[in-house]
DNA sequence: CGCAAACTTGATGTTGCTCAAGCTAGGTGG
DNA sequence: CCACCTAGCTTGAGCAACATCAAGTTTGCG
C-alpha cells in the first residue's frame, strides 16, 4: 500500500508532476526526494475533515472525491481530482474537508514539515502553490455559480462536459464518468434520482448515449453545450 | 477618486495590511511603496470577469461583492469582501470574477508587475498570498456546501452568523448588513422574496430583530445556531 | 411632498425531492 | 455454468420547498 518512490516505482515520470515541472532538473530532484509514493484503494480513506493537516499530496494517477459533511449526514462533493491536482494544503492546521479515493489512485506525498522546508529554500515553489491554489479556487468559484442558479439540467450538462474537458481530447466522443451517481448527485446538489432522471432525459433527447455503466458517449455536442448553457428545450 | 497612498492618506496604518503583516518594517516600506490607494463608491465596478489581470487589490475599508454572471443574467455573489481581504490574484491573466463596491470602499491597488517583483525579491511574499488564497479556498467549500445542500432557513441563519462573526464581538447583538437582499439572495442561491420570508421568519419567532433597513439586531442567537445547523422548528 | 428603489406579503406554479417499486449488471457460491 | 444476490441505477406517483407573478408598503432622497 505504500511505497518509497526511488525503491518501488521507478517508472513514475517526476519532472510531470505538478509541484516539479519547469524547475530545474536538480531542483525537482530535491522536491521528490522529500516525497514518498503512495497508493489508495477504490474508497479509501486519505484524511478526513478536522484532522491535523501532516501531508500534502499531489494525484498521480486516478480520481478522488473531496467533500465536506453537515452534522445530519448531508454531503456536498466539493470535487474530482484527477491527474495533476494537489490536496490537502491546510494554513489552520487542520484539513477543511475529507477525501476519498474513487477508483484505484496513485498520490504523492509530502510531509508537511518537508513542505515548509521546500517553500524556504526552493524560490518559486511557495508561488507555483500559489498559482495551482488560484486555479482550485477558480473552479470553486465555478461550481457555487453552478450550485446556486443552473437548473438540474444545466448542471448535469455542464458536468458532462467538464469530465469530457477533463479527459483532454475535444473528439472525445467516450467520457469516463467514474464516480457514482450519488457522488455525482452530492457534488451537483441533487438527488441521485434527479440525476437519474435527467441522465435519461439527456439519452432520450440523443444527446448522449449510456454505454457501460461508467461510460458516456455524447452524440450531440452541440446540443448539450446549448443544454449547459441553458438554452435547453426552449427553441426547439 | 484616487489617491497616491503617501500623499492624501497617511493615517492608514500600513503594518497592520494583510500584505504587510508580520513582515520586518523595511520590508513593510517596500512593499507599500508599490501601492497606491484608492476609493470607490458604493456600486462602482472594480473590474470585470475576462478584464485583464493587471493589479490585485487589499480592501482596506467598506465591503464588495465578488460575482459570476450566466448569459442570461443569472448571478452568483461569491463572495463579500471587507477590511484585510485579497483579491484580483489571476494565474490565467485575466479576472475570473467581477468586482464591486456595496459601500463606499478603500483599496490598497498593487499592480501585477510589482506583485510579481514582491514575490521574487520577498522570501515569504508569496507563501503570504498562498495563505491568503487558501482561506479564500476553504471559505469558497464551507458555501459549496451552503449552496447545494442547506435549506433556506438553514442558509439566512448561517449568513446571518457569519456576518456577526466577520464583526468580531461575539456579543455583537447588533449586525450590520449593508448588503440588498438581492445581494443575499445572489449570495446563498434564492429569490429576493424568499430572502425576505425568511427574515420575516426569524422576527416572528424572536430570533433576530430588524432594525434600520441595514442593521439586524440577533436576539436569540443559540436558537439562530440551531436553525443554522438544521436542527429548527423540529424540537420546538 | 412626491417619487423611486428596496422591501414585504400574498396567491399560484413548478422544479426537484421523497417515498416506493422495479430493473440490471456484476460477483459469488453451489 | 448457472441461479441467486446485492449494490447501483431507473422509473413512477405524490408532495414540499422554493420560485414566480403581482400587489402593496416602507424608506430614503431630491
Amino acid at each position: 500500500m505504500l511505497a518509497q518512490a526511488q525503491t518501488y516505482a521507478p517508472r513514475i515520470d517526476f519532472a510531470k508532476l505538478a509541484t516539479c515541472r519547469g524547475f530545474p532538473q536538480q531542483t525537482a530532484g530535491r522536491i521528490m526526494a522529500v516525497s514518498t509514493l503512495e497508493k489508495k484503494a477504490p474508497g479509501q480513506n486519505l484524511f478526513s475533515e478536522g484532522d491535523n493537516a501532516d501531508n500534502l499530496y499531489e494525484v498521480v494517477s486516478g480520481t478522488l472525491r473531496l467533500y465536506k459533511l453537515l452534522p445530519d449526514g448531508r454531503r456536498q462533493i466539493t470535487g474530482f481530482l484527477c491527474a495533476g491536482h494537489i490536496l490537502g494544503l491546510a494554513p489552520e492546521g487542520t484539513y477543511v474537508y475529507s477525501a476519498e479515493a474513487i477508483t484505484e489512485v496513485t498520490l504523492c506525498r509530502y510531509s508537511r514539515r518537508a513542505l515548509e522546508r521546500l517553500m524556504d529554500e526552493i524560490p518559486g515553489f511557495a508561488r507555483r502553490l500559489l498559482t495551482v491554489t488560484s486555479h482550485e479556487l477558480r473552479a470553486a468559484q465555478d461550481q457555487m455559480l453552478m450550485l446556486g442558479r443552473k437548473t438540474a439540467l444545466e448542471k448535469v450538462a455542464s458536468f458532462l462536459l467538464m469530465m469530457a474537458e477533463q479527459q483532454g481530447s475535444d473528439e472525445a466522443v467516450e467520457v469516463s464518468v467514474p464516480m457514482s451517481r450519488a457522488d455525482i448527485a452530492d457534488y451537483l446538489g441533487l438527488t441521485i434520482e434527479t440525476v437519474s432522471r435527467t441522465f435519461t432525459k439527456l439519452k432520450v433527447d440523443r444527446v448522449i448515449s449510456l454505454r457501460a455503466r461508467n461510460k458516456v458517449e455524447i452524440v450531440d455536442r452541440d446540443l448539450l453545450e446549448q443544454f449547459a448553457a441553458g438554452d435547453g428545450d426552449r427553441d426547439i
